[in-house]
DNA sequence: TCTTGGCACTCGCAGTTTGTGAGTGCCAAT
DNA sequence: ATTGGCACTCACAAACTGCGAGTGCCAAGA
């Protein structure tokens, strides 16, 4: 009907008032500044039906309406287009992320980028270990008991193990450890890694095998942990902005320092790769992120996640904005790291 | 004189009154809480020659004093003992650092302990690569015509960086160049590393000698560069106690966003090793921490540094502890990385 | 059934006033 | 040099007030 049509309408305008003023819109402004054509007194109706269904909400009697948590996930879902960004910014992101020299760079500027575009908190994942296959793997005696371990991954992401050995291995024992762990891991990943690696054991035999066996392990584990991935934040700054108030930043920044909690929540995420996840307010399912909101995507193939990205700020943001920006960052940063 | 004595008492109890109210200490609290013996009269005597002196002042006519920069400067510099850290604190410091499992969980960990003792933020940067010496070179040829090269120094960073050469050379070509910059690097350090390197480039020639001179021009410059310095924040949350106010929260996260700036107040530093340098307010010579201050100390050997890390709180912070703190985490530290 | 103008009502907010108390500076006495 | 006394200052909190934005409801009109 047309009058539930002209309700989301009020909606909207409710929700793209309070965004770009932080202020409780009334029945009067939206009237005037939106050509809706009908009366304050009809708007006034109208939000009555709309805070009955919880859409929106009185911070106190005699004010204006702010969205709820559920009024922007319904303005979300059916009321916002995609706002494409400028080619300028477009272009931006492009030549900022092609100057990056290695992976820490890249995944740094990413998150530089997209907390500048965006205004808010940048979070983005290093590409993940398990999704990535083994480029080299290198063996550095440092003492006579003791091994580095060396994982270059197709991603550019560098890791390093140690590992204590039987002093009696020699040098020539190692080197071959090493060609034979490269014919047969480089290219692969896991759980291919550990299959192929464990089917080479027989060449083994004696001491060899049991270091060939240790570093298998720890190959594997490493290849394996989750609590392997790192990610990276930017624009912490940005918390201060938009009269954020200090009791309810500081939950938002100790949920900030919890790496795990923050990768937790990069992982719970649309499957679908190239969709945008947003959740909000509550959604999130922390408790110090209760008032934000939290925009997520994939980067990766087009078949594949490589790892996550995302962008945290107040529930009262440009939702539209902060999804382009995002979706953005993510298929420029899978450009990148696809080479 | 017994009477200036007795004014450095007052301006001892001034700074710790403050430092544990945070609020403006008065006469009348400072005869009663401290035994002086003398009468609150005294005392304002004695705080008016402090006011002249610079060392205290009033926030408003009809409030009490608190302390200036100057006057946390004399307390430093005259006042103050160290206060040793608990033996369960200490306990508590080695174990945890111990059980980090490689270079960068040590420096998270460092961070995290530093902000966790002191209450505030802290910072630790990676072991300058110019005071490490090489413990390995990898070269891995990703494409025909690109090689990666992998730095490993004694401190357990490994460097990775990417050329571009000529697709005629060989693999076996490659072979020859690692070993030689392996014998010739390993255990050097910058500027010996280039010195060496450039002594030996004569064993080459025709394409072998122009990968050569690449490679060695990419060590050299990835051991020298400045901008190769690392560092990790912890604690940032812990700006939001002490009730400190937004409007000054801002600019202390700008700055702390900025490595470079970071990397530049951490170098800037006693040389002498194993003392610590404490900077207050604005002497701190940047802006953005102009309300704040800064304890720092090298870590590393007891001949040379390797690299620095501090603690960032409020000019109002507990010196004895925090330097006690970055003292003890510095030595844990140093004594970690020299395994 | 939906829309509209009118109107009384609510209530947060900002501005003003006022009382209180902590703290000071100065002075005369010791 | 130290002390008690005393007048003075001034931030802060509490109480009060007027204003105005915004609402809900109702009766009339389309």
């Amino acid at each position: 009907m047309q009058a539930d049509q002209r309700r989301l309408e009020v909606l909207r305008a409710i929700v793209e008032d309070y965004v770009s003023t932080r202020e409780p819109v009334g029945s009067k402004l939206i009237a005037e500044r939106h050509g809706l054509g009908v009366s304050p007194a009809t708007i006034r109706n109208d939000m009555a039906a709309l805070e009955d269904a919880g859409l929106i909400a009185q911070p106190h009697t005699s004010a204006g309406r702010i969205p709820t948590d559920l009024g922007y996930r319904v303005f979300v879902d059916r009321l916002s287009d995609v706002k494409p960004l400028s080619s300028a910014e477009r272009n931006a992101i492009k030549t900022f992320l092609d100057r990056a020299v290695d992976l820490d760079d890249v995944v740094h500027r990413a998150g530089r980028l997209l907390a500048q575009i965006t205004g808010q908190v940048a979070v983005v994942q290093y590409p993940s270990l398990r999704k990535s296959t083994v480029r080299h793997l290198e063996l550095v005696r440092l003492h006579p008991s003791r091994v580095l371990m060396v994982v270059i991954t197709d991603t550019g992401r560098v890791e390093q193990r140690h590992l204590d050995i039987d002093p009696t291995v020699t040098d020539e024992a190692l080197v071959t450890l090493r060609a034979t762990l490269n014919d047969t891991a480089v290219g692969q990943r896991q759980p291919h890694v550990g299959e192929r690696l464990r089917a080479a054991a027989h060449l083994f035999s004696g001491d060899s095998f049991d270091v060939y066996s240790q570093l298998v392990d720890l190959l594997t584990a490493t290849l394996d942990e989750e609590n392997e991935d790192r990610l990276v934040l930017a624009g912490t700054s940005n918390l201060t902005r938009n009269g954020v108030v200090i009791t309810q930043l500081r939950p938002v920044l100790e949920a900030l320092e919890e790496q795990v909690v923050l990768l937790k929540l990069l992982s719970e995420i649309a499957d679908d790769h190239g969709a945008v996840t947003v959740r909000i307010g509550r959604e999130t399912r922390l408790d110090g992120l209760r008032e934000t909101s939290v925009i997520t995507s994939h980067y990766g193939s087009s078949t594949e996640s490589l790892g996550a990205l995302g962008s945290i700020g107040p529930t009262g943001m440009d939702y539209p904005g902060t999804i382009a920006a995002v979706r953005a960052v993510a298929r420029y940063l899978s450009r990148i790291l696809s080479h």
